[in-house]
Formats: C-alpha cells, structure tokens, sequence
RNA sequence: GGGGCGUUAGCUCAGUUGGUCAGAGCAGGGGACUCAUAAUCCCUGGGUCGCGGGUUCAAGUCCCGCACGCCCUACCA
C-alpha cells in the first residue's frame, strides 16, 4: 500500500491505542443475558478495532463493595471479599467459558492497584478544591437502604412520612460525609456536551443528561461511614481546609468509575500503559447513563485529567416484550442461550435484531428465526453450495476467474464497499445496521448465483463457471473477514475452508491486527491454484435439543 | 406535575432538509430450479402511515389538540 519512498519516519508505524470499557458489574447476584448483551457489544468493538489494526485494550470486570455486598456475606455467614471473590469468578467465567470474550483484563475493584488509583483521584480532586466535609440529610427508609429526595415522599393521614415508591417509612437521617462539588460544574459539562456532541449516544439518551444537568446539579455525597466495606478516603492533604476524620469510605461513584484509570495504569501517567488514556469508549446500560456523563467527566475535570471520547448507551433486552424479572422468573441465563442456539448465533441475534441504544425484545421465535434465515441459509448455505462445486468439479482448488462480466463486476464492487460501511457504522456503534447491509450483500450474491447458474455452465461453459464460483468465493471471503467480531468461531471455519491462513485469530486478546484475515487483507482475494479443504456445513440450522 | 420519545403491511421495523413516501426483512400464497444445510431464485404486500384539526400548490415528513405505550425527573450498585 503505501510506497517505498514515502517518508522513512514512518517506517515503524506505532499501532494507535484503541481503549473500550465495559460498566464493570456489581456481582451481587447471577450474571444474566442482559450482562451478556453489554459483553457482547463491546467485544465485537474490541474485536473489530483489533482486527483494523489498533492497538486495542479491552477492560472488563466487578464492582465489588458497598453495603449490599456486605450485608449479602453476612447473611451467608462469609466475609465480604469471600463473596466477593465468589461470584466475581462467576461473571468472569461467563466471559471466558460461555462467551468468549476477548478482554485484556478482567478487573475488580478489591485489585491493590484500584485502591491507589481511587486514593489518588480523590487526593486530586480534593487538592483541587472540590472535595469538602459536611452532613448528609435525608429521608432514609431503613428497609430499603436507601435515602429518598422530599419530593419522593408523602405523609400519610397516620402522621408518619412514607417513600411514595417503596411504601416504607422513612426517617430524617443525617451523617457525616464528604462531598463533592458537582454544583461547580455544571458550566463546563453543559460546554462539553455542546463542543462535543458525540460524546454520548443515542442522542435520546444525551438528551436526557442535558436537560437534567440544565436543571441544575448539587453537590455529590462521595463517602459513607455507616458501613466500611469499600476503599478508605486518603487523610486529607495539608491545605486542603479538611479536618482528618476516621471511618469513611468511599462511596459508590468515585470508587467505582475509577476502574477505568485503574486500567490504564493510573496513577502511573508516564507509563506504557497510560498511553491508553483518554479511553475511547465507555460502553454501558441505560441505567448508569448520568454517572457516566455527568459525574465522571467531572470528577476527570477536578483532577485534572482528559475526558473519555464517547460513552455509548446500551438499552435493556426485554424477554417478549415483557420486562426480565426475578418475580416474573422470566431472566434468561447466559450460558442456557449458548448450549441452546449455539454462541455465534446468539451473538449473532443479540447484534443484529435491534440497533445497539434501542431497548430489544428477544423470544425463542426471533432467535431461531435469525439463525435459521440470515446464518443457515443466506450465508452458510451460499459458502456450501460454492464450496462443494469448488470440490466436485474443480478439484477442490480455487479457481481462475476469466473476464467479468457487468454482474461480477457489481457484486465484487458491492462486496468491496463493504468494509467502509462498517467502519462507519462501527465508529457509532451501529452494529445492526452493519450486519444489515452485509445481509443484504449476501442476498445479492445469492441471486447473482442463481441467475448465472454455474450448475448449467458446468456442461456448456466451464471456464465462465470458473469465473462465477471464484467471484461467489470471493464475496462470501470478505463477508467472512467481515463477521469475524461477530461471529469469532464461525467466521474461522468459513475462512478455514477458504483456505486463508489462520493469522488474526478473529480479533481475540492479543491478536496482531494483520495478515491475511485482518482487514489489512481486505483487497488481497483468494489465490487461483490454492487448493481448499473439504468443506463442511458452518451454520447448522437449528434443531431442538428434545424434539417436542 | 414537568420534560422527552414512540404509535407505518400479520410480526419486527426503514422512511434524510415536506413533493415516485407508501417501503424492507420475516411469516403467508403461487411458480422455477436442483449447485446447496427441504436450502436458493422469481412473482405476490390495496396497510385510514394512532385519532382530530391546521399550515401548504403539496405532509408518515411541519404546527396544535387528543388517545394509548415507553423513558427521564440524582445518591440501589
């Protein structure tokens, strides 16, 4: 590509970092499909940025304390790390045994690095003035562990003040904490959202974290001494104007957001590590959107650190339209969606039904209907059928194309643009609509097969047979390079029976972002001459386990 | 209460700045073919574009009202 005589600085291209998060989970029950979807959507970024030549880290991992973890153990008799560690495991074994997910570290909030990190954002913050001590009033309701605002409260005609959601009875509650001082910010987080428009999406769910910073914001109560379960405040630095105090720890958000300057070597700025920084995306759900923000950019704006470029909103995965809930017992599990339909085509639906920021509604039908239509027959079914020509009739050796014709030329063209177009789409996380269009590719190349018929010109014209099956190869080898994020297992076999050699490993941990399955291949079609394996069906359709 | 979003063929949804906008996929019906995983291809979609007004030469596409549905309205991680 690029010519011997360019510029000789550039001999030895550094590979640009490309840094993506995943929230990190509270692992304070059972990992569920919804889980899934967020792992899901952020490795296919990992996935894809690797194989586009980044120099990718993917962080992952569990948010482990609070006072639920806490109260959790004690009902089990354990202590909080015990639990902790427990069903922190369970999450990272959705990962790395029922998802294949291609993380470069799975991170947890009990790591000895997180407590420096963590410590040192709040020295920074406080040192910048914003960090102060007060009292924090409410109304608690005991059983819910929970402070509720006034306006989220009635007083019933007993006399007593209620929680208008929950019911239960609430208390005028004061403590003492540390707080921050969100109010300051307010400015320059509306600035930021106007400079930077694409620093959160879908734009509904932007919409939202504006108009309610417009609003107005108060300061954040960052600390906690009622439980102590979590990552102590640092004594306050001299200057800083605050008294020393015991007994505080640091409450969810600093604690928690702060996972992502863990990973990328925080404290350490003049580390290799740090080059990761500022991360470029944030992927999370749509119940975490104002942390992410709102808090978080400001709490790198007190500490004076750079911003992460995009935080991306996922939605929530309904189960027939119907909300998942443990009452309606309707969750789905992780691991029953992959031993049922199969990895990749869970991975597949998940990606591919709807657009990333939309909430979805999965059933048995949609799911079998996708693997059936778009993976059986449209593509798995166009590779065999081209394939097995390949080995019946010309020896199982990648053919010699002759003169295209207009209709080779045009789906070769259409197959060529489609790199681009994932790109684009991949940059905003439009997944679905990447799919899409190769989908409908794939549609195009299955007329195209139709209407040349190389089955007929097998006996009239074998040379433009040759042609036509070379031409079908080669479309369905870039859509194969293309789903490999997608589908990392499946788009192996495919590119396996295509005879490309296995360089790239489908964007996994650690892949080198080159050879001939990278996108870097992307123009270098199939080799006449090569000689292919047998080929053997990829996408089986799908059979129920106990036919019933 | 305030704010936002949505309501388009049986199902899931596309529809830029108003003028082939009435569409795609799936399901259904008919036909073709046999290379292939009973796959594939072709033909087939008379749906008041939620309801009622309005602006305009022209409105799913803008304005107002209404009806449903969903979301946000800060300390649960």
């Amino acid at each position: 590509m690029t010519s011997p005589d360019a510029e000789p600085q550039n001999q030895t291209p550094e590979r640009e970092p490309y840094y993506l998060t995943t929230a990190i989970s509270y692992p304070n029950g059972e990992p569920h499909i919804g889980h899934a979807y967020e792992f899901v959507g952020t490795d296919v970024m990992a996935r894809f940025q690797r194989l586009d030549g980044k120099d990718v880290y993917f962080l992952t991992g569990t948010d482990e304390h609070g006072q639920k973890m806490q109260q959790t153990a004690q009902a089990e008799g354990i202590t909080a790390l015990e639990l902790a560690t427990r069903n922190s495991a369970a999450f990272k074994a959705v990962d790395d045994e029922v998802l294949d997910i291609s993380y470069d570290r799975f991170i947890r909030t009990t790591d000895a690095d997180h407590t420096l990190a963590v410590q040192e954002i709040w020295r920074r913050m406080e040192a910048a003035g914003d960090i102060y001590l007060d009292q924090y009033a409410g109304w608690y309701s005991v059983r819910d562990e929970r402070f509720f605002g006034e306006d989220e409260t009635e007083v019933r005609p007993d006399g007593k003040r209620y929680a208008t959601e929950t019911g239960t009875e609430v208390t005028w509650t004061e403590e003492e904490s540390y707080f921050f001082r969100l109010s300051q910010y307010q400015d320059r987080l509306l600035e930021l959202y106007h400079t930077r428009p694409d620093f959160a999406a879908p734009q509904s769910r932007f919409n939202e974290v504006i108009r309610f910073v417009e609003s107005g914001l108060e300061d954040l109560s960052i600390s906690r001494t009622s439980f102590d379960w979590g990552i102590e405040v640092p004594a306050p630095a001299a200057g800083s104007g605050n008294r020393p105090t015991q007994d505080h720890v640091m409450y969810v958000w600093v604690d928690a957001l702060t996972n992502y300057l863990t990973g990328a070597g925080f404290p350490a700025e003049d580390s290799e590590q740090f080059r990761f920084w500022p991360a470029d995306l944030h992927v999370i759900g749509k119940d975490i959107s104002r942390f992410h923000c709102i808090f978080w950019p400001a709490f790198l704006m007190s500490a004076g650190l750079e911003l992460p470029r995009r935080v991306m909103i996922h939605g929530f995965l309904n189960n027939n339209g119907e909300k998942m809930s443990k009452s309606l017992g309707n969750v789905v599990g992780p691991a029953e969606w992959v031993e049922h339909y199969g990895l990749d085509a869970v991975r597949y639906f998940l990606l591919r039904e709807f657009p990333f920021g939309a909430d979805g509604s999965y059933s048995h039908e949609a799911v079998v209907g996708r693997k059936n239509a778009d993976l059986a027959n449209n593509l798995g079914n166009l590779a065999q059928r081209s394939l097995s020509m390949v080995a019946k009739n010309l020896d199982g050796v990648v053919p010699q194309p002759g003169e295209y014709t207009g209709a080779d030329r045009a789906l070769l063209d259409a197959a060529a643009g489609l790199l681009d177009t994932a790109r684009a789409d991949y940059r905003v996380q439009d997944y679905h609509h990447a799919l899409e269009v190769s989908w409908a590719l794939l549609g195009d190349a299955n007329a195209y097969f139709a209407e040349q018929q190389p089955w007929v010109l097998r006996k009239t014209d074998p040379a433009r047979m040759a042609t036509v099956l070379y031409v079908t190869l080669e479309t369905v080898r870039r859509v194969a390079l293309l789903v490999q994020p997608v589908m990392p297992g499946s788009a192996a076999k495919l590119l396996d029976f295509l005879g490309i050699a296995p360089s790239g490993d489908a964007g996994r941990t650690g892949a080198s972002g080159a050879g001939p399955r990278s996108f870097a291949a992307w123009d270098e079609a199939l080799v006449p001459g090569s000689s292919l394996p047998a080929p053997q069906p990829v996408f089986p359709r799908h059979e129920e386990p106990d036919a019933g």
